[in-house]
DNA sequence: TAGATTGTTAATCGATTAACAATC
DNA sequence: TAGATTGTTAATCGATTAACAATC
């Protein structure tokens, strides 16, 4: 195991490693071979010592007193640990507007996700191709999943009808689902839900408005 | 102020008030009068004791020991919390596949939350109509918000470009962004910034899976 | 009444930040 | 060498959870 790490990569952490990326590769472009954690806590308005356990906790490779770390390193040592470097593929659940935003976006590519098959169980989308994916009757999730050995599903159903999906996408063999719906998803303890829920942010920031006008 | 509470809501709190909102609407229409924290907490795998504070923090009215909470009650407070009785006016900027699911997602008018304009700088996109939206030149944003005292922005444009189309937004008066760019954003103090970012939700998914497959 | 459930104070837990010796 | 920066231990901070008296 050439994984092992001196601390585990926490969950926090691992929410900031893109915006590291991020940053590391406008370095490299702009041909910067070595970056400080402070230099880039005050670009991404971090604390250093954060920054400076997170690269630790990522990177093999060490950081030089005085000189820093190695952007290059930086950028391949985080790129293996998020799995950019080989493609996992997906299967989705819900054929809706927010399917077509995610089929059409190209960035999870880059992000090491390919959706491979789009599911629905309203006969009018059923055959459809949307960016090139064909869109299959839902009953078949679990087969297909099983079959090709996908391992992530996303759902983009209503709330009413996530639960269902979940179990069928968890007794096709899937380890991770990616819930777009704003329900609470029981799954056994060795799958991953993780939730993108836009009305849980809509509500951070419906509240700051609210408080600011009353203000004014 | 009748606003006034015990506790400030914190931000983790008012990120599960929606959860809480589509559990209780479900009772609601089950005909359920009251419910317990407990029960709430069972059904969304949650500590009761947390369940107990958010609803205080939360809530005016006060639970009945035995009793419990009144469902109804708990409905109306949590939904005047997030805004959801009166519309705020959103401008998006980004007129990409993003803002397609956005312009067609309906929740959003449930959440609150209405899209009066959407802005591009890409010439074939401007004088589009996407969902009944009309497509605007980007650089009029600052204008069109400050005119029509639009108070949120939506951030759909490229990691590159989302500096500018922020300061632009904040230049127009705007006080809340949410940023579906995966960068930092740099904003005065009262403005709040709300990250959607999908690629970090991706890294906790891919590295579940990575740690899961190492493991069979 | 008895006991389920509330509200709140105290303890725990985990993440962030401060302090500081080691080192290039 | 001097000083910037690293790596790590200790202190702080905030959120979650446990404990428990009050009450319907």
């Amino acid at each position: 195991m050439d994984d092992d790490r001196k601390y585990g990569v926490t969950i926090q952490a691992l929410r900031r490693v893109p915006y590291y990326l991020q940053q590391l590769k406008i370095l490299q472009k702009n041909n910067v071979e070595t970056v400080s954690a402070p230099k880039i806590a005050e670009l991404l308005y971090l604390n250093e010592v954060q920054v400076r356990k997170d690269f630790a906790s990522v990177s093999l490779s060490k950081g030089k007193p005085k000189a820093g770390f190695s952007v290059s390193e930086l950028i391949t040592n985080m790129e293996k640990l998020l799995g950019y470097d080989n493609t996992e593929e997906a299967v989705l659940v819900g054929a809706g507007s927010l399917a077509h935003a995610l089929l059409a976006y190209e960035e999870l590519k880059t992000y090491g996700i390919k959706i491979v098959a789009a599911f629905d169980n309203n006969a009018a989308y059923i055959g459809m191709e949307i960016n090139g994916t064909k869109v299959l009757p839902a009953e078949k999730v679990s087969d297909l999943c099983r079959r090709m050995k996908v391992h992530i599903g996303i759902i983009t159903v209503p709330a009413a009808q996530a639960q269902i999906v979940c179990d069928q996408l968890v007794a096709g063999g899937v380890l991770a689902i990616w819930n777009f719906a704003p329900v609470h998803l029981s799954v056994p303890d060795h799958i991953l839900v993780q939730n993108e829920n836009l009305a849980a942010s809509l509500a951070v920031l419906s509240k700051h408005l609210k408080k600011t006008i009353d203000k004014i």
